[in-house]
DNA sequence: AATCGGCTTTGATTTAAGTCAAAAAAATTA
DNA sequence: TAATTTTTTTGACTTAAATCAAAGCCGATT
């Protein structure tokens, strides 16, 4: 795959143009670290942050008698190691594969450089950040909605307004949906089940029509089914 | 309060120290709303972005028919409206004031060439709202950790990793706790009690020893208590 | 010392949702 | 088209956690 086709997996760079990509793909280096291998110790000096485009990565400190803690599991998409680019620039702990992972490093003078020439990028790349903070704060409130019928129903609702339409097509299985509502498909299942009896949705297959937009939102507020 | 301290409430500028924070408050314009009051509609010219420094902020559409869908409801520290400031600088949406807020404006031309003079302002706000990234991914992921004993027990082990002690004291009342948890105080109170009567914590008020590492790790990993 | 109000704990009960197991439906492959 | 695998649905059962209600605890105020 090319660098601008593995940066795109990054939060950082979700809104930048295939331009901006390519600019960036001069500057990073990429790299393929094997499972259990160490990026970086503690102590090494840090001139750059890194992000991870696939695999797993841990971030850990280890206290003088030997023991371990795991400060940070870094998943595919984040940003890690960038506090290091600040003040002293050490890394402040150690950093080991889990699984075999593809690495992008950002050099800092090099990154400084890119987005003092093209301040826009790094406008997006704030933009882009806040957006995924803000996507992620609401996911959280989200799944603090204690009831699988709210969080069925507000699925719904949103999906139906982004389309504009009161039929959706799910582009996913309904495991997966089950999953991304924090729940089993036998849960939602069910759930659907006790929707169409009451007349709120209709379902076929991967399409679902909404009936009655009201009750739907009542539910997405807490109403009991 | 000042606009240095109003400004420390956003995500972006978590990581500023009070220098950047002042030549950020320069450029920056500082606005209070009512409830009810519009901010901007859509379709006006956006030569800008925002955060919510306090109160509560409605993104939303108007359709044709008069009929509107909220798009983002925006909490306190939170950027919105930046993705106006690329391609057509025409705010997509509506915004409205849901209670009293305070939001600061960040023009985009002075902003960029803030950021092209001090380039470690941007570098600290990208670090910054990565951080929150992964803080918020790691928020999600344990919210679907399914029980509650398994929360608290990560919680903890992630509290005394954290200060290196076998002993917590919190910094937040039981039932505020309960809440970060995703759960309530009732329960929260319970699993307290049954980790106390199995030998694995003591509790004394707002301070909590660890007394078996072991088993927490273990049910941290989902075994049943 | 006594009263008030906010937390926290406890018990009794209800309920939503998970587990287990099997049937039904849909999608793949032969 | 038949055969096989995967996904979805259904039922019976169990359980974790929420709700409701009451009591206890503790600090602040009078």
């Amino acid at each position: 795959m090319s660098t601008v086709e593995l940066l795109k997996n990054c939060y950082l760079c979700k809104e930048l143009n295939e331009q901006e990509l390519s600019s960036l793909a001069e500057i990073v280096f990429i790299r393929t670290i094997d499972k259990g291998e160490i990026l970086f110790f503690q102590g090494d000096t840090a001139n750059g942050f890194y992000t991870l485009l696939s695999g797993l990565i841990r971030i850990y400190k280890s206290s003088p008698e030997g023991k371990e803690y795991t400060l940070h599991t870094i998943r595919p998409g984040q940003m890690f190691a960038e506090a290091a680019i600040f003040g002293g620039n050490k890394f402040p702990a150690n950093c080991i594969a889990l699984e075999e992972s593809n690495v992008a490093f950002f050099g800092k003078d090099k990154f400084i450089n890119l987005i003092v020439n093209s301040p826009n990028i790094s406008l997006k790349m704030i933009s882009a950040l806040s957006g995924f903070v803000r996507d992620f704060n609401r996911q959280i409130e989200n799944l603090s909605l204690k009831e699988v019928s709210a969080r069925l129903a507000l699925f719904l609702l949103n999906q139906s307004e982004k389309t504009g339409q009161n039929s959706i097509v799910l582009d996913i299985s309904k495991s997966e949906l089950a999953n991304s509502l924090g729940t089993i498909s036998e849960t939602l299942s069910r759930n659907f089940r006790k929707m169409k009896e009451l007349a709120i949705i209709e379902i076929d297959g991967k399409s679902i029509t909404v009936l009655d937009f009201d009750k739907l939102r009542a539910i997405a507020e807490g109403e009991k089914v």
